[in-house]
DNA sequence: CGTTAGTAGTTAGCATCCTAACTATCAGCT
DNA sequence: AGCTGATAGTTAGGATGCTAACTACTAACG
């Protein structure tokens, strides 16, 4: 559970003092803040406990899908669509928002585990290819339900009108942050 | 950026093929779900960022905050309300929502950086105190204003309705969240 | 008083995460 | 052909997270 964050948010009445003290603090800023994190660390707790009792990580579990994904659109894409799935490591740790390094000791653990198989590019020596093993597939057949049972019954509370509402609000603070994001880091000229 | 989850989320055409394979997947659910994750995982990567700019990270603020905001509640209460604030590591890890391991390796290094001071409680011998050093006040002095005015700058894009809404919803999911939780692991009786 | 159970903190070992530096390879330019 | 720069992957070392086991102490019970 990496989030980390106070179990216990501050009260309302707290943010309101301590925003006489700092002019920058917007309490109601602060307080969706806070609940954005916990909320999202209460989610995702919850599944990460479920892939644990599994044997996997999030990592892991993201790796895995980006494969499996990938194989499955190149299949419903048909043979001319080639290599749309991201199978090398740099291609991996893109999509899963990580570093390259990060992500070779993440497919060290898979292939250790049997879940993947790294395997030399013949047109490029500087390229490895990531494959899924009949192992990894039976498992995301078997532990799947499983996972999509727990997204569902976490949103169980929200009627399809409040799902509609909730991503929405979700993407627009997601896309002020992205816009913040790269606004404060112009480095990559 | 700990939560590592997709960064091109599936296109809800997607989730909806995959629902034929799988009847368990809610797909509304599953986009509530991933842009939940995402949408937290943007901010926090926002806020991560700054810290780290600032040499602190995420659980070491938390930390601090928790010994600041102690500190303040105690003297705001009066001299009467004695040691409301955690202030033993124990009480710390329960309140950062992390293991007293991990709280043990967190002190380590922000003693090692002089921000808190460790001292044996004399009433009861296994037990130790965390106090904040001056160094500690004075870098949060300095770094919170940076901290509230990215906060500010993230939710600036929904207004206050918008807020409450939001807020009601994280509300709703986070405490559904916390239900099913407590559900799977009826162990601690 | 002494055994026993519980609690506080630490330590050890593992899995992810990062940055920085390194090796090997490719690709372009002279 | 040979240098130069970019790219793919790995390695090394640090910081956080976890569980499990350990030490030291307190408390409770007979």
């Amino acid at each position: 559970m990496p989030y980390l964050l106070l179990k216990d948010l501050p009260r309302y009445e707290c943010l309101l003092e301590a925003a006489r003290e700092f002019p920058d603090l917007d309490p109601s800023a602060a307080e969706a803040f806070l609940q954005l994190l916990r909320a999202s660390d209460e989610a995702y707790g919850l599944n990460a406990r479920n892939m644990a009792a599994h044997g996997i990580s999030a990592g892991r579990f993201s790796v895995l899908m980006l494969l499996w994904r990938g194989d499955r659109t190149r299949c419903a894409a048909g043979p001319a669509a080639g290599d749309c799935g991201p199978r090398t490591p740099a291609s991996l740790a893109d999509a899963c928002g990580v570093t390259r390094a990060t992500m070779t000791g993440l497919i060290d653990t898979l292939e250790r585990d049997g879940f993947v198989k790294r395997e030399p590019d013949p047109a490029d020596r500087r390229m490895m290819t990531v494959q899924l093993t009949p192992k990894a597939e039976e498992f995301l057949r078997r532990y799947l339900p499983t996972h999509f049972r727990i997204t569902s019954a976490i949103m169980s509370v929200l009627s399809e009108t409040e799902r509609k509402t909730f991503v929405r609000l979700l993407v627009k603070v997601q896309q002020q942050a992205a816009t913040l994001a790269a606004a404060s880091r112009p480095a990559p000229s």
